[in-house]
DNA sequence: CTATACGCCTAGCAATCCTAGGTGTCAAGA
DNA sequence: TCTTGACACCTAGGATTGCTAGGCGTATAG
């Protein structure tokens, strides 16, 4: 079915949603667009994923969230970081870049 | 305990395993050696993970298994690559590139 | 008035990697 | 001699994670 948008690497979707949630508050339904439309349609975060993940990430206080409008006039509930979140985003994302040049230099090794 | 060595990210193993069986045939306990090395000691690679994962792979056709000795005269389970394991290999790697490139794309974002 | 987008939620499944245990051989050092 | 460690294989069960597939209610466009 879905041949075009890939599911989300398993581990990454925590780190993912805190670096979306790092540019500004954001309520989930927006945050799983974004997540599709910065990675150029190549992510497509499910919901079934998504609002476990917040609800995960707000337990674990690196996300504080609160209802507010919508420019649409409508309920969502805005998350931002929190402290601890932004100090576990920089953890993650260094975290990353190890784990992806130690992938990389596997995947680059010639026979 | 492990501060140090990193776990290896999900969904990521059998691309792993089947890269370095591509550099030649080569038995289990000595791909999870060569996984430590080549990454620079990054990733540690348990035999909890390493062998289910290899008996997967075979199961796929994805690699065969001969045993033999080794250089110091033990017997061990060589692995080699199949051809739908080479070709799976090479699916493998382009997605991890476009995946590789679209996390990039989200981490990179500024406010 | 009906479908679609918006916006939230949950239960349960499938996959994956790990921990923690096990087997047996062999070489080196106390 | 005896014990430790490396070599080389294996499995059961747990934890985590993201997905499928369902559900709810509102608003807007056709």
């Amino acid at each position: 079915m879905n041949q075009d948008k890939a599911a989300i690497l398993k581990g990454t979707l925590d780190m993912l949603i805190l670096k979306i949630v790092a540019l500004g508050p954001i309520h989930g339904y927006a945050i799983s667009q974004r997540i599709q439309q910065i990675s150029r349609d190549h992510f497509q975060l499910q919901q079934g994923s998504l609002y476990p993940a917040l609800h995960r990430l707000e337990n674990r206080d690196w996300l504080e969230a609160e209802w507010r409008d919508t420019d649409t006039g409508r309920e969502a509930k805005f998350y931002k970081l929190t402290k601890k979140g932004r100090k576990h985003l920089e953890t993650e994302m260094e975290s990353w870049d190890r784990t992806a040049q130690a992938v990389a230099l596997i995947l680059r090794t010639a026979p």
